[in-house]
DNA sequence: CGTAACTTTGATTAGTATCAAAAATGGTGG
DNA sequence: CCACCATTTTTGATACTAATCAAAGTTACG
């Protein structure tokens, strides 16, 4: 226990919602991976790719996202700090979306294989990994709900206090503070929106005083407000673990 | 294998996607279920529920939807022959979404429990549950790019696209026509637009030639040109099965 | 045959997109 | 430290899609 190992991140993650043992985190901590840092904007897995390798975030943020005939982009997912962002692919080879970094990140590379084995050897982490993929088929629904249904201000509002409480779980951030990464442009692409009207909308909350911008560092002034503005309700979330430990 | 077996819509889809022995599907057909059949409107899920059971789908249709502060309604998905509606709940409890029948349905209800034997007991069975599981996260992928970033027309054309394969896949129909059991209250509440705006826009296609609908039953007179209108590209239902058998 | 649910139409408005361009910001090399 | 460049944010003017409100038809159903 000298030194932090570099998947703590990922260890950390799936901790957070079911307990795990000293064995399995000895498993996690023995699997094989290749460490690597991507400049922002660097492609993880690319619409069309046959991976091999889970990718996991250990810094910075990633986002998934699809493109549209006419040229339009839609984002679908943000990741942070421990996420594992390509699971699926060890069932459905065939990406139908791109991941791409958002900033600079450190990442680990893992074969699928070794995941796989490790989920049937040490059930507890396989349950953890499917618990994550539900939260974010959860999450998915949320935001169907927020492009469909809500209106500009909510939707942005609705990001801002997603953004802010994954990054609090995730213990990126603890205060009202935290890392804003988004150009308007992303919010936009985000959100469905325009990057135009993304710019009046957020200078709304500004003028309003619920948030402020400083150097991609978010303060939110009322964290009730917002969360008012944005309709939210964390449950979505699912952060405070499984209610049956079954 | 004188008369068919109560669950063959669930194994079919089962089957439709990974090759499944007899074993499987002897251990299948000898899972312990409830059936029955329940009117258009049911709930089968309602959020904050804590459910035990699983509920499957054998003939008629379901739809998932959250409600928003303000008395919105989002549709997320819609569910029908053979389909397993609430697999998620064994890993989260604690549904944050309801699950309602759209028509008369047939239905057959497992205990959880013993579905997750099955999965463990029988492999095969576990990996097309959890490829069903990744297939409705594409599918939801599918639904955040048209809400987010598709016109009306092409918001209604593509879900026209979604429905018609869906069924086809299934094994509902063969032809052009196909059931259509939604209102257009309700296909308004799955794009994310008004009633008013679904009628108008479905009026268009109608009087486009594009389509013609009659009783419930829906027929795509141009098939191309529904799918371009639509902006839909069937990979995302992964109809195809695994490429890599693993 | 009556009633409720659904579809259709019309008129008006609100919200967001689009187009264009200016101002601010951040990073880079000299 | 400054000048320059690319990116991002901001502003303005206008167009358009879709929402809203209201009411009349139509269909399905008991």
């Amino acid at each position: 226990m000298a030194s932090i190992h570099p998947l703590a991140p990922m260890f950390d993650k799936l901790a957070s919602q079911t307990s795990l043992s000293e064995a399995d985190q000895a498993a996690l901590y023995s699997i094989p991976h290749r460490l690597s840092t991507a400049d922002g904007g660097t492609y993880l897995v690319r619409e069309g790719d046959k991976t091999e390798t889970c990718c996991v975030i250990l810094t910075g943020f990633a986002y998934r996202s699809r493109t549209t005939g006419n040229g339009g982009r839609q984002m679908l997912a943000f990741h942070m700090r421990g996420e594992v962002v390509d699971l699926q692919n060890s069932v459905i080879p065939i990406a139908d979306h791109s991941v791409q970094t958002l900033t600079r990140a450190d990442l680990a590379f893992i074969p699928q294989k070794a995941i796989i084995e490790m989920a049937a050897h040490f059930p507890a982490i396989g349950r953890a990994l499917s618990r994550q993929t539900l939260v974010e088929a959860s999450i998915a629904r949320e935001w169907m709900v927020s492009l469909g249904r809500r209106s500009a201000r909510q939707r942005v509002s609705h990001l801002i206090c997603e953004l802010a409480s994954l990054q609090k779980a995730a213990g990126i951030t603890g205060g009202p503070d935290f890392a804003w990464p988004l150009t308007q442009e992303q919010v936009a692409d985000a959100t469905g929106l325009t990057a135009v009207h993304v710019n009046r909308t957020m200078r709304g909350l500004r003028n309003d005083g619920i948030i402020s911008i400083d150097r991609h560092v978010l303060t939110i002034g009322d964290w009730d407000v917002l969360r008012c503005e944005g309709d939210f309700r964390a449950a979505y979330l699912h952060q405070h673990g499984p209610a049956n430990a079954a």
